[in-house]
RNA sequence: CGGGGCGUAGCGCAGUCUGGUAGCGCACACGGUUCGGGACCGUGGAGUCGGAGGUUCAAAUCCUCUCGCCCCGACCA
């Protein structure tokens, strides 16, 4: 392809309200253009590369044994009304009536279709399993779009579902899943983690997802040095600490004078303790429970954890008047000692001794407090886990990383089939609900997250995989040697099946730089007249410095073993 | 949804406080000189100042309403 007949908008200033490298950069670099919040057009250069990305998808999905089928955007509220989601989803779902005043919705996840797609067609376990798939544009409508095409409203993401006769079955497909996604995500060049995840409300069993490591992603994550463990840290379990030995003697509780001290700092700094000694209670709504939770004044409350504990799908932190109600004081000076509530605490609570916490009373404290002896909390893993914190599967220690959700692979089991009735007919003949298990990649986000993963201050570097062309041809100078040189490589190349950019525009030469450096195709090979005067083509990774410097004959064999050895 | 902020030429911005008839840089078009890391000189085109209403002799500027967008947080099957 001729740069000079492609359309690669590039420019030097991005529009102000870009902020994450790749958002930055697929602007700057002509790959996409806003057309609203979370919207997006993709340009030529975008669409290259949301192109290779879905085929990459494809093809590990096929090798995998899943079909393609392509389900409509535009979905029925009627299916959704089976499984309850019309109204659980709330305001993400896109709603919308047709001309007769049927309610519809923009698809942001297709299960109630799919299921209700197999219910019609399997009947025996002779049809099973079965795995479909589609690579399809998703709407959501997100509260906050956010980092270009990281959070968009509208976006490209390949779904699949599985149908297994028992648990065991879904385990294998959910297994083989994972083996495709390693390798779809290892094919993109991206450096990630399978990590162990929260399913959300509408979850089941065995949830992984699969977080592209970056500094600037949305999840927080920790890994296990020593072992493969490794979570998000909505779920992330920690090991209860070694717990030192009991001080012989106790303090006694003793309430002290705090005035105006709420928070944590203000409290320590003002007495003169540690963090680590404080006692950190927060009240929690959960339904129409009043919740006391105690964590360790240098921990925080995991409320995905205390959910769990509670057996509830969500808990708010209480408002300031629920406070005052349960606590009988203002904020800042709660505790659990003659708490009336049902009261909490995280297990590394029970390692603090003489520790200091909220009187309950404004501006008082108690000092000298002792789980066990003067409050008697219902034990549980609550807080988030951090860097440094013990494994709970070896004696390793966590490290704290960035993630970005590039993929979620989960089991269902039967809560769609059941609900949609589902089911098909055992070797006895009893009616049973099929086993669901569903996948999703975040095929437009990879796209964003591969350039958080690969850039420099000058542009985008991608992986090769990816990337819009393989290789540059940057000619320098407007000569007939120049000329010739040029055509006869990008022939060469094209020829021998390499997607190949050639920047044949009349433009001067620090222009061009500039621009391929933006745009970040990996291999480019500058074809000037000084090199020329000498032989010599130069052949330049985007991800380094140095040029190799080979004559005319050598540089696309150079080029060719260079771009085989990364195509995977 | 809570907090903060921004809408002036395709992009980045100034002008708004203190009302007086819209400007700078980049980009774009043309001419010339340049040509290995975003050239220079000259000429030129391009803006319902987000929208509606109001105050005023006069509104980008003041007032009211409204729409859109961004950032932090909440939310995120």
């Amino acid at each position: 392809m001729r740069y000079s007949k492609m359309l690669i908008p590039t420019v030097k200033e991005a529009p102000a309200e870009a902020i994450s490298p790749s958002h930055v950069l697929l602007l700057r670099g002509g790959y996409i253009r806003k057309l609203g919040a979370g919207i997006y057009n993709y340009l030529p250069l975008g669409h290259r590369v949301l192109s290779k990305v879905a085929r990459i998808v494809r093809e590990e999905m096929n090798r995998a044994g899943a079909q393609e089928v392509l389900m409509p955007a535009v979905l029925p509220a009627e299916l959704w009304q089976e499984t309850g989601r019309w109204d659980a989803f709330g305001d993400v779902l896109l709603r919308f009536k047709d001309r007769k005043g049927t309610d519809f919705c923009l698809g942001p996840t297709h299960e109630e279709i799919i299921t209700d797609m197999v219910r019609r067609e399997v009947r025996s376990y002779r049809q099973l399993p079965v795995n479909l798939y589609q690579i399809q544009t998703k709407f959501r409508d997100e509260a906050r779009p956010r980092g270009g095409l990281l959070r968009t409203r509208e976006f490209l993401m390949k779904d699949a579902y599985s149908f297994d006769v028992d648990d065991e079955g879904a385990a294998r497909s959910f297994a083989q899943m994972r083996e495709a996604y390693e390798r779809i995500f290892t094919r993109c060049g991206l450096t990630f983690r399978i990590v162990s995840a929260d399913s959300g409300a509408m979850g089941g069993s065995m949830s992984a997802e699969f977080q592209i490591l970056a500094e600037t992603g949305e999840d927080a994550i920790v890994a296990c040095d020593s072992c493969d463990y490794a979570a998000n840290v909505e779920v992330a379990q920690v090991a209860l600490p070694q717990r030192p030995a009991a001080p012989a003697t106790l303090a006694p509780l003793k309430k002290v004078p705090t005035p105006g001290k709420r928070t944590i700092e203000e409290v320590s700094t003002f007495l003169g303790v540690a963090p680590q000694k404080m006692l950190k209670t927060l009240i929690y709504v959960a339904g129409q429970r009043v919740v006391t939770v105690v964590v360790r004044g240098d921990h925080e409350v995991n409320e995905v954890k205390l959910a769990r504990a509670l057996g509830m799908s969500e808990v708010f932190l209480a408002t300031d008047a629920d406070v005052v109600r349960a606590t009988g004081a203002p904020v800042g000076f709660a505790g659990p000692v003659g708490m009336k509530t049902e009261v909490y605490a995280d297990q590394a609570v029970q390692a603090v001794f003489d520790g200091v916490t909220g009187a309950n009373e404004a501006g008082a404290h108690y000092t000298g407090v002792n789980p066990g002896r003067d409050f008697a909390p219902r034990w549980a893993d609550l807080r988030s886990a951090g860097e440094g914190d013990p494994c709970p599967r070896c004696s390793g220690h966590y490290k704290a990383y960035r993630g970005i959700e590039g993929g979620h692979i989960f089991i269902l089991g039967t809560h769609y089939s059941a609900k949609m009735k589902a089911t098909y007919l055992d070797a006895a003949g009893v009616e049973k609900p099929i086993v669901m298990g569903c996948y999703g990649i975040g095929v437009s986000r990879i796209v964003a997250a591969a350039i958080e993963q690969h850039h420099d201050a000058d542009g985008i570097r991608w992986p090769l995989a990816i990337a819009p062309f393989e290789v540059l041809v940057t000619s320098v100078g407007a000569s007939a040697e120049v000329r010739a040189a040029s055509t006869e490589i990008y022939e060469a190349l094209s020829g021998d099946g390499f997607e190949v950019l050639w920047d044949d525009r009349e433009e001067r030469p620090g222009v061009k730089f500039k621009d391929a450096d933006l745009i970040g195709i990996p291999i480019r090979v500058t074809v000037g007249e000084r090199g020329l005067k000498e032989g010599v083509i130069e052949v330049k990774r985007r991800d380094q410095k140095e040029a190799a410097r080979v004559t005319r004959s050598e540089a696309v064999a150079l080029v060719a073993q260079m771009v085989r050895r990364e195509r995977g």
